[in-house]
DNA sequence: GTATCTGCAAACCCTTTGCAATAAG
DNA sequence: CTTATTGCAAAGGGTTTGCAGATAC
């Protein structure tokens, strides 16, 4: 596991062309139009986002190309639709989304104390979703794992 | 598994003498009032909502024990304290609760074109908790395991 | 050129909250 | 009696939507 850092951190990466063609053939291929407002979202979220919510990214492009919320909120659709990202949670009445393309499937554990998010990967749970699939008849296309509790640095705290 | 019936149909139950009085017991310990209102959403729902939303709540109950939904909404965090009720998902912007207490934990199927729930149980579940919250010095509280797909019903009438 | 997309502001809708009246203990 | 709780209506706040102008193709 790995604390989830990417909140607000800019973490650069490589070489995007790739996962960036990769979301154009996407739009292309489904009669959508590839406009500078949709490269500006998924080249952030690619850089810099890996878990986030609308306000956060919001801001961020707002210095260098800015977009607005309501072009982000019909971007979001497009971009689970596309395998860029999913859905994570639910906080504060909100949504959370994180990074999908170009990472692993993990599983997240919630402090429920100081609201920060860890990563952890537990092969067996696709087992589970595998199985009991199987046993119900359903054709099933993902699975959400999530532990709340105290992280050990909250533990410590409150002792 | 067994398909989730409950939503809005009548299911009634035994004797709920036990239920109501750990629930008025669980108000008084934390000087909270037992009220009417509390009574009949906390009885309501022992009766007949394995799942519910605020709206399938309040119209049930405003044929013999009208309760108002600021109401609703004001008893829902002492139900969730007492472990009467958890959250289960957002779906349609609002959130989406089943009732916890007498009931063995279970997961979650979701259809994704029927929007039905399914219910499951996967015993190996509880030890992955165990072990990754070792693993990772956490304290864990609870989890929450959903698998999403098309049950068999829709894969048939899409065949 | 034409249909999609964008930004803005208003609309939406679930949920929360202020307040005066009511009821629990 | 005292203080928590209720119902109402208004406010909140994230998300969606109508529309006119801009832009992809």
């Amino acid at each position: 596991m790995s604390e989830e850092m990417a909140i607000s951190q800019f973490e650069p990466v490589g070489d995007l062309t790739e996962e960036m063609e990769a979301f154009r053939g996407f739009l292309k291929t489904r009669g959508y139009r590839v406009t500078k407002e949709r490269e500006a979202i998924a080249e952030s979220i690619l850089k810099n986002h890996d878990h986030f919510d609308v306000d956060e990214l919001f801001l961020s492009l707002r210095a260098k190309t800015p977009v607005s919320k309501a072009s982000i909120y019909r971007a979001i659709p497009l971009m689970i639709e596309s395998g860029l990202l999913a859905e994570v949670y639910l906080e504060n009445g909100h949504m959370h989304y994180e990074r999908v393309y170009g990472r692993e499937h993990h599983s997240h554990l919630r402090c429920l104390n100081c609201h920060r998010i860890f990563e952890f990967s537990a092969p067996e749970l696709a087992q589970v979703e595998k199985r009991i699939s199987r046993q119900e008849g359903f054709k099933s296309e993902g699975h959400k794992f999530e532990i709340w509790g105290l992280c050990s640095a909250c533990q410590a705290e409150k002792r």
